[in-house]
DNA sequence: TTAAGTTGTTCGTTACATCA
DNA sequence: CTGATGTAACGAACAACTTA
């Protein structure tokens, strides 16, 4: 038998499967199962399988999860059980190994999640220095353009300031840096406009 | 082509055994 | 004795096939 579709869909996407099966109170109640009465008569016979059994099973459990006929019926022949508990400790063994798989997954990303948490926390620390250190680099910027405007303003205008006007920098240029383009006259020097300096 | 039957699956539950 | 836990077994609902 071929399942591989209802499977995939109930592996991969449990919650679609399940709207796909109806809940429980929504179909009929259930049969309640009859007691063991001890006498094999119609109720369960004896229940813990041996030592070698459950062995036996774990160990073709570990090649291949799946069930086909001859298989189970080769099995049950070979650990003496009946072929409807072979089939019935597959189910039950597939549904552990499933739970298992599902814990497994949870922890993973349980410590993954952590991680993440802590690495966020370590760059908010850093966004967090990062924004006081620019802080404090905008105030000294400040204070030397205060600085260099209290200076130039003090000097005499020269008839050479429309010649020592700031570089036009378009949409490069920064507000607040414009007097950090005004140089000193005496501490100019400016390639090709060597002749300027017999006006001075 | 199709309805009914068969077989195997998952999921949820029940009954029972065992142990602290 | 009792509650918690593990597990064999069961029933329901379903999918994929087969058959008449």
């Amino acid at each position: 038998m071929d399942h591989k579709v209802g499977d995939l869909i109930s592996q991969l996407y449990p919650a679609v499967y399940t709207q796909m099966v109806p809940k429980q109170g929504e179909s009929k109640p259930r049969r309640r199962r009859r007691k063991n009465t001890g006498d094999g008569s119609g109720g369960a016979k004896k229940r813990q399988l041996s030592a070698e059994q459950l062995n036996f099973l774990e160990m073709n459990f570990g090649n291949e999860h799946k069930l086909e006929s001859e298989r189970k019926d080769k099995l049950a022949a070979d650990s003496g059980l009946d072929p409807r508990q072979v089939a019935v400790w597959f189910q039950n063994r597939r549904a552990r190994w499933k739970n298992k798989k599902l814990e497994e997954e949870y922890t993973k990303l349980k410590t993954a999640h952590e991680s993440i948490v802590v690495e966020k926390c370590q760059l908010e620390s850093e966004v967090l220095k990062l924004k006081e250190q620019l802080s404090r680099t905008e105030k000294e910027i400040q204070r030397l353009a205060d600085h260099v405007g209290r200076v130039s303003t003090e000097s005499p205008t020269s008839p050479l300031s429309m010649a020592m006007d700031p570089p036009f920098l378009g949409e490069y240029a920064l507000e607040g840096y414009e007097d950090a383009f005004y140089m000193q006259p005496e501490n100019s020097y400016i390639p090709g406009m060597e002749w300027i300096n017999q006006y001075i």
